[in-house]
RNA sequence: GCCGGGAUGGCGGAAUGGUAGACGCGACGGACUCAAAAUCCGUUGGGCUUUUGCCCGUGGGGGUUCGAGUCCCCCUCCCGGUACCA
């Protein structure tokens, strides 16, 4: 038996979905609205089967939530500045821009191929100046909130791609997130977004995420935020009294154990104190040594805690004593106040750092008398201090915060892992920064109506340190908005992070040419329903977006303070051992698999392949069993079974009704929460039942075979859309597959009539019987009892006891 | 180290505390065919057994329960995140 042809088949539709607009929508209808968006992709070229996936569960809720009766707007575009293409661009001399409008052309192609549907009318891309407008816009106006600054840091610098890389984009062992090459400290003039003021709302509305959001996205954004509660208080420089420096705690009731203190090699107050002493040479060497090694070097856990004395002591203001300041590099300037007190007998830290220079250890919280360890960092009455003495940790630790307070030296205090997002980029391919250098004037924001700032065609992208505009003399010489005066444009680029921090709600109004969007259409769409994308994004994208949403929240712009309702994080596709991608050299190109099965049995077998959060194995063989299926469902519909018989339907035909509607039962329920691999199996199920119904002996009823192929079509219309809508037509449909109403199951066929009662004796399966699914407890326990087999083991003797679980079980008990 | 998530046939995977292995791949046997492909039918966790059947089996060890892949405790290994964060 010939295979369907797929091929014509496809074409044939896709050209109708698009020539008929199916699925682009207004936000003028009655319907509920349903915002279902996909991470807008990168334009790499071809896409793979890894892709694929994705775009396959994102297209299966756009049809699906259809035929479910909402306005589902599924829109698609590009996140197509970005390190890549001009990459492409120097290793082929073609310019960024062409390469990456060739990319989109062939991705779009591709999404076609596959069946995918989009609103194409509202089709954006990053790069496109009708977009990058807004991007700098908005970048105006979080300058204008004093949200957007720049300053003079020590940031992350990657000396292969010859850009600063944000604190998120730094990733495993001090590496770079887009070439893995370790990172470089220096210090420089930076553009950063403050998100660190968003901080706390950041975490707070994570809360209302829960259940919504993948557990571990939300709990990664938690840790990547990374609260703690202690108390900040100064100290007093023994040798100077009047110069004080202050300290950041978690452990407060710690302070009568602090025996010295320790500032980070960069803290200021450093060369202050050790200026003209003894120490001075000796502090110059220790700091310079520090700061020529490597991020990676100075993180590493397991090197011996490096430190100095710097010939100062600072005083504990709990017990008086002056207690020695070093300077160590396991202090970290960024975090804190770049000082700490330390506390030898709580952390452990501090104990090495105590050996090491042999300091004197004070515990200050009793251990158990189990107790083998160093640092003792768990609960227990505190000792040895003072006014705190047979206090728990959680009372002390209030108690020294009140004492704190009452002195006027400290206070209860907040810290946050999170640092401020450094979006600058010395590479040419990403959005011009929208400010002028003016030599009176200072940073000038250049004014709204002469944005945007086009990014010049250019010659030579090639990374040197600065960005490439800074050698465009057309580009960089301009006059001061303020004065008229020359002056200078910045010529740093954006993040390609801003770009896509709100590109999902440019969609809800995407050729709006007077502001990013119009207020009613973002009302009316956002916020994105379902969201779907990779899990690397957990705290990039995903923290980025939500921090511009409560931005413009508070711009007054939108009415939501969260972007994503739901978000969903699809698992990768693997093949040898590792994630599909082009630099592995392990892709699957999707067109052969088009051409041999079409792209409806690719669809499915990429639904069947297993659960949706999970990684997948791709298979090539994988693909023969969803082909089959949809070729026998085809050979079914098309007429390929028994003769069908006039008659009054009997319990065959009943019985295949049943099927039927369970499997809509299941195959709804499944769909909503995201089983789609037990929903295709569930439809294969059927499909047999089907198929032995119809090639039976006594033949099918017409009526009955005509019902239960609409609800295996329908149920396949948003899987295998193609060869679904041309089997809704050829089995006599008038009416477009896509905008038919999915079908509501019938109660009195979901609910089973009789079951398969399981007989334990002892909790093993001795014995099954067919009985009313309304059997009650005193019969099924009868039945049970009556059964030869249950008697073999009972010896005929009174059971100890009988477990009924009416109609599914019996367990009879015996000693 | 800390925080998540895992471990089920040859393979991908099913399984509200109640028939472990649905569904599919692969393999084996058969039908059709001159033959092959395609299609269709059957078998397919391991062991024992002529059969009805019986025993064992969800990473390892304990426990709770009439009953545990599922719940609890301990351990091993794998994957992801994070890590001198004071």
């Amino acid at each position: 038996m010939a295979a369907y042809d797929h091929d014509t088949i496809e074409r044939k539709w896709q050209d109708r979905w698009e020539a008929e607009r199916t699925f682009y929508v207004t936000e003028r209808d009655d319907r509920p609205k349903f915002y279902n968006v996909q991470m807008y992709p990168y334009p790499s070229g071809d896409l793979h089967m890894g892709h694929i996936r994705n775009y396959t569960y994102t297209d299966l809720l756009t049809r699906y939530r259809t035929m479910r009766g909402y306005n589902v707007l599924a829109p698609m575009g590009w996140d197509s500045f970005g390190l890549p293409a001009e990459n492409a661009a120097i290793e082929t001399g073609i310019h960024p821009r062409v390469f990456t409008e060739e990319r989109i052309a062939t991705m779009k192609a591709q999404l076609r191929r596959l069946g995918a549907v989009y609103d194409w009318s509202r089709e954006l891309a990053a790069h496109a100046p009708e977009y990058y407008r807004w991007t700098q816009w908005l970048f105006l106006r979080f300058f204008e909130k004093g949200l957007a600054y720049k300053k003079n840091a020590p940031v992350n610098w990657c000396p292969s791609c010859q850009t600063v890389l944000a604190n998120e984009q730094v990733v495993g062992e001090g590496v770079c997130e887009r070439c893995s090459t370790p990172v470089e400290k220096r210090d420089l003039d930076q553009w950063f977004l403050k998100i660190t003021d968003y901080a706390q709302r950041l975490l707070d509305d994570l809360e209302d995420l829960k259940g919504k959001w993948p557990e571990r996205v939300r709990v990664m954004q938690e840790n990547w935020i990374g609260r703690s509660e202690g108390a900040e208080f100064t100290m007093e420089i023994a040798e100077r009294p009047g110069t004080t420096f202050t300290v950041y705690t978690t452990r407060p009731d710690t302070i009568f154990g602090m025996t010295f203190a320790v500032f980070a090699p960069e803290h200021p107050l450093v060369t202050e104190l050790v200026a003209g002493t003894e120490y001075e040479e000796a502090t110059r060497r220790f700091i310079d040594e520090v700061t020529r090694r490597t991020e990676i070097d100075r993180l590493s856990a397991e090197k011996e805690k490096e430190g100095l004395f710097i010939g100062v002591q600072a005083v504990n203001p709990a017990t008086g004593e002056p207690v020695p300041i070093f300077i160590a590099d396991y202090v970290l300037m960024t975090y804190g106040t770049g000082a700490i007190m330390a506390v030898p007998g709580q952390d452990q830290r501090d104990w090495e750092f105590a050996e090491k220079h042999g300091l004197k250890i004070i515990r200050t919280v009793q251990p158990p008398d189990d107790f083998e360890g160093q640092a003792y960092v768990g609960e227990g009455p505190a000792i040895n201090s003072g006014f705190l003495d047979g206090l728990g940790v959680e009372d002390a630790v209030e108690r020294t915060i009140e004492w704190l307070e009452a002195e006027g030296i400290g206070r209860r205090a907040v810290q946050y892992r999170l640092r401020d997002w450094l979006i600058s980029r010395q590479r040419y391919w990403g959005c011009p920064i929208p400010v002028v250098h003016c030599p009176d004037h200072g940073v000038v924001p250049v004014p709204e109506d002469q944005l945007p700032v086009l990014l010049p065609d250019i010659e030579d992208y090639q990374p040197k340190g600065q960005s490439p505009l800074a050698a465009v003399p057309s580009f960089v010489e301009t006059t001061c908005p303020e004065c008229g005066g020359p002056a200078e444009r910045e010529t740093d680029t954006m993040d390609t992070f801003v770009d896509s921090s709100w590109y999902y709600m440019r969609y809800a109004d995407a050729q709006n040419d007077e502001a990013p969007f119009g207020a009613d259409p973002a009302r009316y769409w956002l916020p994105i329903d379902q969201y779907i994308g990779g899990i690397e994004h957990a705290v990039l994208h995903l923290m980025y977006a939500r921090f511009f949403t409560k931005v413009l929240h508070d711009l007054g712009m939108l009415e939501i303070v969260e972007p994503f309702s739901r978000l969903f994080t699809q698992g990768m596709l693997t093949k040898d051992g590792a994630k599909m991608s082009k630099s592995k050299g392990n892709v699957v190109a999707p067109d052969d698999f088009y051409a041999r099965y079409g792209a409806d049995a690719s669809r499915l077998y990429h639904l069947f392949i297993g659960p949706p959060t999970d990684d997948a194995v791709w298979s090539d063989e994988g693909v023969e069993g969803t082909s089959r299926f949809l070729n026998r469902v085809w050979r079914l519909a098309t007429g390929d079974h028994a003769d069908p018989v006039d008659r009054e339907p009997g319990d065959a035909d009943t019985d295949i009704l049943r099927v039927a509607h369970r499997t809509l039962k299941k195959v709804t329920e499944d769909i909503e929460r995201f089983h789609f691999n037990t929903a295709v199996a569930a439809l294969m199920e059927f499909g047999n039942a089907l198929r032995a119904y119809a090639t039976s002996e006594d033949g099918p009823e017409p009526g009955t075979l005509a019902g239960a192929l609409d609800l295996m079509i329908l149920m396949l219309g948003s899987m295998a859309p193609h060869v679904a809508h041309e089997l809704w037509e050829r089995t006599g449909h008038d009416t477009m597959l896509a905008t038919e109403a999915w079908p509501e199951w019938d109660p009195d066929l979901v609910t089973v009539e009789t079951v398969t009662m399981i007989i334990q004796v002892n909790g093993k399966v001795r014995d099954r019987i067919d009985v009313d699914a309304d059997i009650d407890e005193d019969e099924a326990a009868s039945l049970a009892l009556a059964s030869e087999r249950v008697r073999e083991y009972t010896g005929g003797g009174e059971p100890e006891r009988v477990v009924v679980r009416a109609p599914k079980l019996v367990n009879v008990v015996v000693r």
